[in-house]
DNA sequence: TGTACATCAGTGAACGCGCGTTCACTGATGTAC
DNA sequence: TGTACATCAGTGAACGCGCGTTCACTGATGTAC
């Protein structure tokens, strides 16, 4: 069975697209080789055809979440007013649906405390995606015209990264949604767009 | 060689004390039994006696993780004013210090990603230790005259949560202790004792 | 007071399983002549 | 135009290792008589 020429690059993309939401419902121990290359219709032996080892498949593997989460923002706020997405970021980044879906939400919340454990390779994709990341909010927040973004960036973050962290800890329903409610009016209120979105509803 | 009466208590004791810590450096995949056992001064055999099985012996060292966490917190703040004990904690909590001290810091920092992927036990004693440890911020901030504590709560340790997970993902120092900064400056003002501590000296 | 037995925390060998990694092989197709 | 050979993505058996778990055993001391 001879293959397209592209036949094994897309099937490199195919895995590690797998791969970036596995990892993040499962974490880097647990995803396992063999069950990712079964997830693509392959076999674990071929692994090695792709990827130097484990180690290096995670690092791949991260930078895709982080590749994913970032085309995934583009599409949700594409063609928005700046303000409008910036209070769209927030309400979609500090929501019950982030909260239920661990595979396809931001790679931050879901691997933040494995990341002192991982090698080398793996935290240095992960600090390069959220270089990225908080690149792209503070962009966002300066484009909308809120002051002093660069300093303001990283701390929103780490506010939407905190809230639907514990949100996905608690396990009282309504304690939970509280969290993200009460995160979701702080957070636009220091950015000063707490009249857009979710929260001008309530 | 026959022991003291509570001498099987001590020995589970000391093995949970060392878990504990191990815990919060290691996470709980790749905390092993006969490791942990070893540390203790004991064989990895014995381990049975103590616990039923892994999985209890983690959700034991959970909670253990969060009562360490507690009396940290009851030594450090002891004798102070309720404004400045509130003022401490945040600067103890969001300070490189514990961002630099992952197996004596916060259980919710180190451990928070790993909690979807664990055991019902396991996040049972979680949530228990999570529900006391904002109860107590809670506390802290009702008597320092903080109103609306119980919405408040929750959102600033959110904050503080996910400003040292992101501190210890960012590899630039210097960075890191931005995100850090930034954080206590918030936090201090929501909760209107911007004027104690760490930020007053800057 | 002395002897036989019960108790029980801890020992260490062994088992089974999952998983990362290796490697000889397959089989379809392109290429050389 | 046909034949021999090279290519190469993927296969699947096998290996080794770490780790959770089991279990027969140890050996010091308390207790019964």
């Amino acid at each position: 069975m001879r293959y397209a020429d592209s036949h094994k690059e897309e099937t490199h993309r195919k895995v590690l697209k797998l791969a970036a939401r596995a990892l993040r419902e499962k974490g880097p121990d647990r995803l396992a080789v063999a069950e990712v290359m079964k997830a693509a219709g392959l076999t674990h032996g071929g692994f090695y055809a792709h990827f130097k080892s484990k180690d290096d498949f995670l690092a791949e593997a991260v930078s895709e979440t982080f590749a994913q989460a970032g085309r995934r923002w583009e599409r949700i706020l594409e063609g928005m007013a700046p303000r409008e997405a910036l209070a769209a970021y927030v309400d979609y980044y500090v929501s019950e649906t982030h909260r239920e879906n661990p595979s396809t939400g931001c790679p931050v919340v879901a691997l933040n405390s494995d990341l002192p454990r991982q090698s080398k390779s793996f935290r240095k994709a992960f600090d390069e995606g959220l270089k990225r990341l908080v690149a792209n909010l503070e962009r966002r927040m300066a484009v909308a015209g809120i002051e002093g973004a660069g300093v303001l960036a990283p701390s929103i973050l780490a506010e939407m990264v905190g809230a639907v962290a514990l949100s996905r800890a608690v396990s009282d329903r309504a304690h939970s949604d509280e969290i993200l409610a009460a995160a979701r009016y702080d957070i636009k209120t220091r950015l000063g767009i707490d009249d857009i979105g979710e929260q001008a509803h309530e």
